[in-house]
DNA sequence: TACTGGATTCACT
DNA sequence: GTGAATCCAGTAA
């Protein structure tokens, strides 16, 4: 099972955030499915809009995790894109598909629909802190093509698609505004 | 060196 | 709906 390609990551964010919905994102033994994703590009929210010395991946990169730390207290994860303009894609939420119990005595709850609906909730459920920034998306976390991952582990287990009773909006955003884009839940 | 604000979350009312 | 928690990065002086 090959994880997405570095060249896979090459669009600008604001192309890519629509088309990793639906993606499986996998850390060690937790995986899910992207149900979230917000583009950041040239938006004066975004870190990328000044690139600092922080930031500079988002610039630098494509294919890479960018990890950063807000709030004094969470980790957010994102996808940079578009090497040579700085951008990248926040995963906002994921749909959790594997590793459930692990996902949730790290989030220290029982309730499924809190595991990964949130950008820092997905950090804490897949244990990602700054030691993933700047890692190539790839190896022990990877994003995976879900068709993909259900020829092989999911589909055999019959869990690809299927929310484990967490209800998450589909939806993704592109500077902050929410576009809806499935049709589970859809609400803005 | 000191200060400010933040791509959030959760407990409490 | 509101406010506290919390600490790092960026910026100004």
């Amino acid at each position: 099972m090959k994880s997405l390609p570095q060249k896979w990551f090459e669009g600008d964010a604001v192309t890519l955030a629509p088309k990793l919905l639906g993606k499986v994102v996998k850390k060690g033994s937790c995986s899910g499915i992207i149900v979230e994703t917000e583009a950041y590009a040239n938006d004066p929210a975004s870190h990328a809009y000044k690139v600092t010395k922080r930031s500079l991946p988002m610039l630098e990169t494509h294919g890479h995790w960018y990890v950063y730390f807000t709030y004094g207290m969470h980790w957010c994860a994102n996808v940079t894109t578009n090497k040579g303009t700085a951008g990248a894609v926040l995963i906002r939420a994921v749909e959790p598909v594997e590793g459930i119990d692990v996902m949730k005595r790290r989030r220290k709850t029982d309730a499924a629909r809190n595991l990964c609906n949130g950008p820092a909730k997905f950090c804490q459920a897949f244990g990602v802190t700054g030691h993933e920034n700047v890692r190539p998306v790839g190896g022990d976390f990877a994003i995976y093509d879900a068709a993909e991952i259900a020829k092989n582990d999911i589909a055999t287990s019959g869990r690809i698609g299927i929310s484990q009773g967490v209800e998450l909006p589909w939806r993704f955003y592109i500077k902050g505004n929410p576009f809806v884009s499935g049709k589970k839940n859809a609400s803005v």
